[in-house]
DNA sequence: CTATAATGTGACCTGGTGGTCATATGACCA
DNA sequence: TGGTCATATGACCACCAGGTCACATTATAG
């Protein structure tokens, strides 16, 4: 947590010091961060930094509850289609949405992908309770699918769960990696091509690479 | 490549240090690699190093090197099965091959993975070469595969390529991780329930998360 | 035994790191 | 006005990084 000076800022101060901290942490992950260069950017001095934050870690932890804050707002009116859906529908409608909302923060999202994903493995536990709480929900999500029949039961829960972590890593990876070069990324992720290539992402997942009678078509 | 004097070394001194190099790649990656700790755990003078190498990421390269060549070898005296057989058992052999192969030299693969995945994508020109080789080979497979109305020709080569990449890693990362924990890895990665997961892992891939008509049966 | 070449060494350099602290500034209030 | 308290500052600290280099040691050859 920042401590009370931080939140007694100005908001224009704040959002600075703030911006220049994700932009370090998107560019240089957690481990490689400066606070040097994050004071120099931002136009504070060193001690100052010290009397917002404990230490970096501090810094980066608040920034997953920002995301996180702004993820349940944009989330909040926008309710999925139909509660009782298909999983992999729901997992679909999920995904896209979520990449909305990624593509609306894109430099924060990034920095929290590249730690968590990257240097989280290495790190202290701070960090593995962020991984658990969606392993969670998917474990949740997943043995609903199976007692519906809707999931091979074949392959167990827990591999059930890797399997699905794999797929929204990748594609987040992909959209994220290929968004950030575009120089309009929301009409980008929202151009027919693109919205086939994750419905192909998507449709792979559910139905194997191997060709089958069962034909990928594009749905609306 | 490293100077003529590192190859003019006793072999015993030479692996010291380089093993040392491995182990450091493996815990801190090629960034936070410190070539002061380098050195003291091979009990070799800091300027001894300069002579053998020009740098750290000239040890990491060199790694890369011994990696491949040793992957020669290992695959030279194992055919597959059958040459002309289906991709996916070919793709299925490859990469559970592959596996044993990994863990043959855990600590080194480990380091490659770590510094080729978490930080190439951030990286120089020199780390993309190696990522490229597997690719082009992945896509020559696959065109071939989809030729052979193989692999679901909707899905595009490029996204198959991507699709395969990111289960080859998806599975690796697991077999790794794993793999570390076990006292006998290769006790480990043979038995019975280590196969059975990949080959689920893998059936997945071939067919998809969803329930079909084709159930998972493990296969010999 | 001597001369020359190859190898080994660690003190030393510059520069960056995370973090501290005495001091300065300025807003607010009695 | 003078006093107080939160905030702001940057010089400074100890530490570690990668890299160099004059010098010491050892091996080789004549």
């Amino acid at each position: 947590m920042p401590k009370p000076t931080f939140f007694n800022l100005p908001e224009e101060k704040r959002e600075t010091i703030f911006n220049a901290a994700v932009e370090e942490f998107a560019q240089y992950g957690l481990e490689n961060a400066s606070t040097n260069r994050i004071v120099k950017t931002s136009g504070i001095a060193k001690g100052s930094f010290y009397q917002y934050f404990e230490d970096k870690q501090d810094v980066f932890m608040h920034m997953l509850d920002v995301i996180e804050q702004k993820e349940k707002e944009f989330f909040k009116d926008k309710p999925p289609p139909d509660h009782n859906m298909d999983t992999f529908r729901f997992f679909h409608w999920m995904v896209k949405t979520g990449m909305e909302f990624g593509l609306s923060h894109p430099r924060m999202i990034q920095a929290a992908w590249r730690v968590l994903l990257g240097e989280g493995l290495y790190y202290g536990q701070n960090l593995a309770g962020y991984r658990e709480k969606t392993k969670k929900a998917l474990t949740e999500m997943i043995e609903q699918a199976i007692a519906r029949g809707e999931v091979d039961p074949s392959v167990d829960v827990k591999l059930a769960v890797m399997i699905m972590e794999t797929w929204s890593n990748a594609i987040s990876t992909y959209v994220l990696n290929e968004g950030i070069k575009q120089k309009n990324v929301l009409k980008w992720m929202r151009s027919p091509k693109t919205q086939e290539t994750i419905d192909k992402l998507l449709y792979v997942m559910e139905y194997g690479l191997r060709k089958t009678e069962s034909e990928f078509v594009s749905k609306p």
